[in-house]
DNA sequence: GTCTATATTTGGATAGAC
DNA sequence: GTCTATCCAAATATAGAC
């Protein structure tokens, strides 16, 4: 194994490697208190220490910091529904999803704006940090597919609703569950309108 | 009359309101060009012929600007769901207003987050700029009343289903109608849901 | 890998002449 | 009411020494 031939430069790499975690970790911070599009080099380089030049040798630039902060919520999102309990009712896997994603949304308000608002003048994610967010909603995709709800037009439909609950939470009652807890009620309009009754319309 | 009285001043007033309007035209421009937290004094000012600074005449800072265009903006709004004709069915009244909301959402992206996306740093409405949005959300709630509609929980769900078919809608697929398009169906899912079918749950 | 020094850009806002 | 002349602040990013 190369890792027992070269310690040195793995310990290297993991310094490294921690470094940037904590970086990102103080970003998020910064984030949280100052406003997403208010995260500066100089804030960040000062709270881990460093000078705001420092951090080049970590980043590229600000917008990776904000490409890496991207990629990572997404993944975050990802790995919860994907550690959801397996149940044999597809509805409730449906709910379960449902639950999962509108906890995700409110739990930050700095990470809903990053993911789904686009609030950072010249920040456009990359392919690679949007993976994780394409999976994450691929789950959802699935979760319907065993509800036996395949049209494209009630995939939008799920997307418009469970988007819209996150949105008005956020927008209007930050903190609060207002409109999140309304998710079970509209969950069942949603469900009697667009869920098959009969084998036929599943076609 | 004070009019014929003193015409100069008449003339004055006449002429910083006309200059006021070309600045705020002027900064929408600019916006739809370079995305508006973009905005800037000088490009402002440059549009129209002036110097940044003179901009200062006529708005005492930036956000002022940006508090002019949001009032006007659901001004706006306001205007078009009040022009709405008069329908027998209370039904048509909602779809009719759900159809003006969603036109005007997609209608200018800027003016979409402007409005609903908060996304300029630092920028908070003033409460004057806020009555005409309060005015134009109060006309959906009287079009969901007209149809037997009262409930919180329902009016909430309301923003939600509406406000998220919008969202989508400009997020994915900017100028597109693919989720706009679900107006019609979304409103029968919904109104099958929260409508009542007796007058007693009418209350 | 971190620093100092600095370049560069950007942009909001004020003072005072005309 | 518009200008010139500035100021001031903030912030990204690079060069090069240590």
């Amino acid at each position: 194994m190369i890792m027992s031939v070269n310690p040195i430069r793995d310990r290297r790499a993991e310094r490294y490697a921690a470094t940037r975690a904590e970086i990102l970790a103080a970003a998020w911070e910064l984030a949280e208190e100052k406003g997403l599009a208010s995260l500066a080099m100089r804030d960040l380089g000062a709270r881990i220490g460093m000078r705001a030049q420092s951090l080049y040798a970590y980043f590229p630039s600000k917008n990776a910091i904000y490409d890496a902060m991207f990629a990572a919520a997404n993944e975050e999102l990802l790995q919860r529904v994907k550690r959801l309990p397996k149940t044999r009712d597809p509805v409730e896997g449906l709910r379960l999803n449902l639950r999962v994603f509108l906890q995700f949304c409110v739990e930050s308000l700095v990470r809903y704006q990053l993911l789904y608002q686009r609030s950072i003048p010249g920040f456009e994610p990359s392919p690679e940090a949007y993976r994780a967010a394409i999976e994450a909603l691929d789950t959802a995709r699935h979760a319907l597919l065993a509800c036996g709800i395949t049209q494209q037009k009630a995939l939008d439909a799920w997307t418009a609703v469970s988007g819209g609950l996150a949105a008005q939470q956020n927008a209007n009652e930050p903190g609060g569950e207002r409109w999140i807890g309304l998710a079970d009620e509209i969950l069942d309009m949603y469900l009697a309108h667009y869920r098959p009754t009969t084998a036929e319309e599943t076609q």
